[in-house]
DNA sequence: GTCTATATATGGATAGAC
DNA sequence: GTCTATCCATATATAGAC
């Protein structure tokens, strides 16, 4: 007779990582429980051990998945045919929607940074991808430059701060913010207005015309 | 004889809710010890039972302590003498600058988003001095629009929406996004800069000319 | 108002069987 | 590859002295 589970590494390590995201995420790295973990994945907590060497081996493989994921979603927009004006709309679109969709990237980046990205820094994997996901922003800034719909002196970093931060923020501090001005940002309603209001942001921020002054 | 400590009720009081705020921020709601806490407080864990009741009531006095104080920063805003543009700039420059210097709200804001703002629901006093801070930006919005330069149809919670993003982006995210784009957001260097970026995307947005299509 | 001491609980990490 | 059992460290919460 086989021993008392069948033997199913990938699929148990991929639950271990699917549930440690989810205790991490909602508990904090100190806060998450390796038993907790291990339960929701239906396996014993020596398995963290076997399998990611503790809490600190699981917790950095969830934070490379989450990074492992935005990098593949980003490379599969398609910008063809796009103006330069369409295509910005498109790429901030994408930024509220990704977070909204996948709020635990929001919370496990999160976690990081009360960390001060300690773990992130430490990761060969993700560091060594960190700058990719830039080059369809500038391809299209510069095609906005070139065609006189966006204004020169536009840092591709900053604009994409921006684009970060909206969306970033609507995720990270919907219940704050939504009780205190009673305003559920991630509701399907706000979410258009939110979507419409970062084109305007963006648009404006990078339209021709000088500010009024 | 009197008893071990000299008995200051008042300053020990204050002394274990600094230490809190500094333990809760870099460690979580969960994560956060009692025993840390007392010790940097030079006080004893009992006395967290005697003034707070427990964990929940120190960390929620914690958070009204940083409500608090953002609420008379706002208050303290002089927009006297000021046209709507240059009070719009001062208001976004604030926000910028508020949360640089009080990394600890950004953080403690962050716990509590994890926790789906449970506590801050709870919580009588944050709810009802919610809605002041406003005020002054939407009457700046508002003599901006009278005077024209700026467009109608804004949102003045979607206005505040903006601007909290990008000021708390900056801070709440600074390592994840130092350490992908090798930019420290918060040396006085780059605020210079985040803060001029912030103007432009904030006038851009209530620009009245329409964006390029 | 503050301390010391302690009862109690919890969970991390590892060893060893199958 | 997976489980059970256990050792050990740590922290909470309270009781009781001063």
């Amino acid at each position: 007779m086989s021993a008392n589970k069948p033997k199913e590494p990938e699929l148990n390590r991929a639950s271990l990582l699917a549930a440690a995201s989810l205790e991490f995420a909602s508990r904090g790295f100190q806060g998450a429980r390796l038993e907790v973990i291990a339960r929701e994945a239906k396996i014993t907590r020596a398995m963290v051990y076997y399998y990611f060497g503790g809490r600190e081996g699981l917790y950095l493989a969830a934070l490379e998945e989450v990074y492992r994921h935005i990098r593949t979603s980003e490379r599969a927009i398609d910008l063809d045919g796009l103006g330069p004006v369409d295509a910005m709309r498109k790429l901030t679109c994408f930024r509220i929607d990704y977070y909204v969709e996948n709020p635990l990237m929001v919370a496990l980046l999160a976690i990081e940074n009360q960390h001060k990205a300690e773990y992130l820094k430490n990761s060969q994997e993700i560091s060594a991808r960190a700058g990719i996901s830039l080059e369809p922003l500038e391809s299209t800034l510069r095609q906005g430059q070139a065609a006189g719909v966006f204004r020169p002196g536009i840092d591709v970093v900053e604009l994409h701060q921006v684009m970060v931060s909206l969306g970033m923020f609507n995720v990270s501090n919907q219940h704050t913010f939504g009780a205190v001005f009673s305003r559920a940002l991630c509701s399907p309603e706000q979410l258009v207005r939110t979507r419409e209001m970062a084109c305007e942001v963006v648009l404006g921020f990078l339209a021709p015309q000088a500010s009024p002054l």
